[in-house]
RNA sequence: GGGCGGUUAGCUCAGCGGUAGAGCGUCUCGCUUACACCGAGAAUGUCGGGGGUUCGAUCCCCUCACCGCCCACCA
């Protein structure tokens, strides 16, 4: 006999272990099988599971089981990410909590020595999270970004790129990160608002040059008034660039400056003459109009520098302190030190002209939170202009579709503009990048040293120097490779040839660019298509407030600790039930609490099959049930069935989790169960053995439906109800087939007879709670006008309403007996003895209140029906449908209104 | 500045052209031999505002308001 609870905390390592040690998890190697394939998003090696990771996880483990159990070979292909910077923040945040040397101090290889032993401590945390979250990976193809083959992987993708003319070194600016001290991409970077200020400066003019500048305007905007000028005012937001300025752009139609390009101005401290010229980027409406260049610290200026001519003066160390290019009072100052220095200066030397407080955006680096800075430097670019065309198509052709389809117009936004994508970092722990630098400014990229240095030796014709290139590459670079490099590519294995492409990435939206976008363009120029059929892309976790988790808000809810206490299956539950659609998913505690009922619920609905020897039977035939009862449920087992089923196909999984919620809930355990104990509980042997035997048979199906959603608790019911006899289990459930049922086991008949039970039931004990008839009180049900039909479903179910309904007997009448309340059941009506509880005005409200809302109907319909162009345009089936409501309605009213005639004679 | 998404019962959300739904919460009953992590019943909505299309709009179109997110060169 069962337990009164399910105890996950004891099943659930317990089943994981068996399910792995089966080789359940491996895909099946059935040549015949089809695959299904998921790579998972890889995690950071060194990190935990949060709530984000329990979902996206959960949904892959959902689809995963799901078409394993639907004969696929199902591969879920587990690893993890060496997460460059973010693992090279961690240990050197180690290094110095513990007071030890930094990492320059300790050099390269004793850093990255410490990053593999942090590695080696820490990694193996986040799988073994992954397992108690039930995940059916194959944990024997996992892989790691690091590893060697798919450094590997990496190498030969780089070199190939760089040959192909579509990785290139390039001098330009990029976005600096002075805490870490490298480059980032753009998507690194983070945009946010801060206070600020735009000082506006008066840069001299040199050679004693004047000129007439507007200082009032008439209504049209005409200027009225000038004032002789011999300074040129610009506005900056970091006044501290303006070390660094080697021009003053106007825009060429401005005719306040007409007169000025092509002359010079003397840049305050400095001294140095720079020119004013003419370029469209200067906008005549901002500001003053003027526009002060600083072409080695912006983005802008740099486009105009070089359409210009205008040199980048470089002014910033790596750590973004003033550099010896500028005057020696500033040299070695920060960046934010600098820029105090430069206005009180500029104040006091009289040509700060004003001060306009203003709050803009600035940029950050998404890791260290510094501002970043715009930094002249050599970096590797890919061509993503190039590699995005045809990832552009894929989607756009539908070789590969999103979930939902919104996404696409994020990805085609992004992958329509982009931008040349900077793939080295000035860091230690990553991929080392190809490429050694020779004699003369030559570069080498080959997969080898070996092969460098004959290259080298054959272009200069002599064996010379070379050094390898120290950086590292951006992350992404590696993830970008994952579908294909995880199956062993560039090795031709027999993995790359069966599960790529693979079937369906679920991941997140705030990685579509970092990551999605990039596996499409890698994978369908390595592979030639591209890697997944499908992205499905879930929601994102908040806290109940609706807020972002974050570990500094404190408001972060930790899956484990939550399995921990109400189950694994319950938190799965939930946050599949939760997974609509491009969704923020709150996620509260009382949900999730829900949902363990949920489980409890169908764990004793179990118990209760079990106490009444509802044993499986071997060769159990439903389509040979003759109990109304057995023969409906039997239809509603296979329209859930298609309902789930379809529901994992899209997938939908909160729909997948709503329809079996409902019918293990509220049609098996409320209605099922509840109809099936008279007959379990009756004489009827031949009824009583059809129905354990069918009730049997559904909570297997249960067992099998909810599985991929429950696995647990599934499995652990599908061996202990194994246990009770009946036929032996084949295999665990996790290997268990999906069923494939009949549409020819819905029986109609059934249903409605079914249904009107429900329903009858349903009227009857609503009638006795609103009348206040006590539970124990069992009144007398005589029916009128009951036809042959109803006569027949009411001796059927004689015993059936008897104790559901709680009534003393039931007998058929001509007329409505005095002292009754009536019932509608179906074309007759029923009429329950309760004088002796009634409350004369309250049925009196009663019906009175319920002929109002028929009344209203009535109208309602009635106008409708009444109106031409309904009748003409609406579909046939629609205006029968409103037809039949109408006759319904008045229907009712009739009945209703006889009952209220028949209670005023009364009183 | 550009784009995307949202606004439906107290809360969280589903529905997306034909009688407004679920879960939770609330209220009232109930220890009926599976389950109180339960059962039975009930209440609750100008479906953000305003236009339009339609026989008919929560659902389609336009517009406004508010909320959230993403992208964008910090004059």
């Amino acid at each position: 006999m069962l337990e009164k609870t399910f105890d996950p905390k004891a099943v659930e390592p317990r089943l994981y272990a068996a399910w792995e040690a089966s080789g359940a998890f491996k895909p099946s190697e059935d040549p015949n099988a089809e695959p299904f394939v998921i790579v998972i998003p890889p995690p950071n090696v060194t990190g935990s599971l949060h709530i984000g990771h329990a979902l996206n996880n959960t949904l892959q483990d959902v689809l995963t089981r799901f078409h394993r159990m639907r004969g696929k070979a199902a591969l879920w292909l587990p690893g993890t990410d060496h997460a460059g910077i973010a693992t090279q923040m961690v240990v050197e945040r180690q290094l110095a909590a513990a007071g030890n040397i930094g990492r320059r101090d300790m050099g390269r290889d004793a850093f990255v020595e410490r990053v593999w032993e942090w590695k080696a401590e820490s990694g193996g945390a986040i799988t073994n999270q992954l397992r108690r979250l039930g995940a059916s990976c194959d944990w024997s193809r996992e892989r790691f970004t690091l590893d060697e083959g798919l450094s590997a992987a990496v190498r030969k993708v780089f070199v190939q790129l760089y040959k192909q003319g579509l990785l290139y070194r390039d001098k330009r600016l990029v976005n600096w990160d002075p805490q870490f001290q490298t480059a980032i991409s753009d998507l690194e970077v983070e945009q946010k608002e801060v206070d600020g200020a735009y000082w506006h400066f008066a840069y001299p003019l040199a050679d004693g040059v004047t000129y007439q500048h507007p200082v009032a305007f008439d209504d049209e905007g005409k200027p009225t008034q000038f004032e002789t000028r011999d300074y040129i005012v610009v506005a900056t937001t970091r006044p501290e660039t303006m070390l660094g300025d080697t021009g003053v752009a106007v825009h060429p139609s401005d005719e306040r400056y007409k007169d000025l390009v092509g002359k010079d101005v003397v840049l305050p401290i400095v001294g140095r003459r720079i020119p004013i010229v003419a370029d469209d980027y200067a906008d005549p409406t901002k500001g003053s109009g003027a526009v002060k260049i600083t072409p080695a610290h912006d983005f802008n200026d740099f486009g105009v520098g070089k359409r210009a001519g205008l040199p980048a003066i470089n002014i910033l160390t790596p750590e973004a302190k003033l550099n010896d290019a500028v005057p020696a009072e500033y040299q070695g100052m920060d960046r934010f030190a600098a820029r105090k220095a430069i206005v009180a200066r500029a104040e006091e030397e009289g040509w700060l002209k004003e001060i306009e407080k203003t709050k803009h955006m600035v940029p950050h680096g998404d890791r260290s939170g510094v501002v970043i800075e715009p930094y002249l430097t050599d970096q590797w670019y890919v061509d993503a202009y190039t590699l995005a065309q045809p990832a552009l198509k894929a989607v756009e052709t539908g070789e590969t579709v999103f979930e939902p389809r919104h996404w696409e117009k994020t990805y085609f936004e992004w992958l329509r503009n982009i931008e040349p994508w900077c793939v080295s970092r000035q860091l230690w722990w990553g991929h080392r990048i190809p490429a050694w630098f020779g004699p003369e400014g030559s570069i080498f990229v080959e997969e080898t040293e070996e092969a460098a240095y004959a290259a080298a030796r054959e272009q200069f014709g002599a064996d010379v120097v070379l050094n390898r290139d120290e950086d590292v590459l951006d992350t992404w670079f590696s993830s970008a490779l994952w579908p294909f490099s995880t199956l062993g590519w560039p090795e031709k294995t027999p993995d790359v040839a069966r599960f790529y492409p693979t079937s369906t990435l679920v991941t997140g939206f705030d990685i579509i660019f970092f990551w999605v976008a990039r596996m499409m363009m890698m994978g369908i120029h390595f592979m030639g298509e591209a890697p997944f059929k499908q992205v499905f892309i879930n929601a994102l976790v908040r806290d109940e407030k609706g807020a972002k988790m974050s570990k500094s808000k404190g408001n972060v809810i930790d899956p484990l600790a939550l399995i921990d206490e109400l189950g694994c299956d319950a938190v799965r539950f939930t946050l599949t039930a939760m997974s609509g659609q491009a969704r923020d998913i709150k996620l509260s505690k009382q949900r999730i609490e829900g949902y363990r009922n949920f489980g409890t619920k169908l764990w004793n609905a179990t118990r209760f099959a079990q106490m009444n020897g509802c044993v499986r039977v071997e060769g159990f035939d439903p389509a040979s049930v003759a109990q109304p009862i057995n023969k409906w449920i039997r239809g509603e087992v296979v329209k859930t069935l298609g309902e789930v089923t379809k529901a994992l196909e899209a997938p939908a999984f909160d729909e997948a989790a709503g329809s079996l919620y409902r019918f293990i809930w509220n049609v098996f355990c409320d209605w099922y169960l509840e109809l099936a104990k008279p007959i379990l509980n009756g004489e009827d042997e031949a009824a009583k053995a059809e129905t354990r035997a069918t009730t049997a048979w559904v909570l297997d199906q249960i067992l099998i439906l909810l599985h991929p959603v429950m696995p647990f608790i599934t499995e652990e019911l599908w061996d202990k109800t194994a246990e009770e006899g009946g036929p032996a289990r084949q295999a665990m459930l996790i290997s268990t087939s999906w069923p494939e049922l009949p549409e020819s086991w819905i029986d109609a008949d059934a249903a409605a007879e079914i249904g009107w039970l429900v329903d009858t039931v349903g009227e009857i004990r609503s009638l006795r709670a609103e009348m206040n008839v006590p539970p124990s009180a069992k009144p007398a049900l005589a029916v009128v006008g009951a036809g042959e039909g109803t006569q027949g479903r009411l001796s059927r179910h004689r015993d059936l309403l008897l104790s559901l309904a709680r009534l003393g007997e039931i007998s058929l009448a001509d007329a409505a007996p005095a002292g009754t309340a009536p019932v509608v059941m179906g074309e007759a009506t029923g009429a329950l003895g309760v004088a002796e509880f009634i409350d004369v005005a309250a049925e009196k409200t009663r019906l009175t209140k319920e002929i109002a809302g028929h009344v209203s109907e009535i109208e309602k319909t009635g106008k409708k029906l009444g109106n031409p162009d309904f009748l003409a345009r609406a579909k046939p089936e629609v205006v029968d449908e409103n037809r039949e409501r109408l006759a319904e309605a008045e229907a009712a009213k009739a009945k209703l209104e006889a009952a209220l005639q028949r209670l005023a004679a009364m009183a």
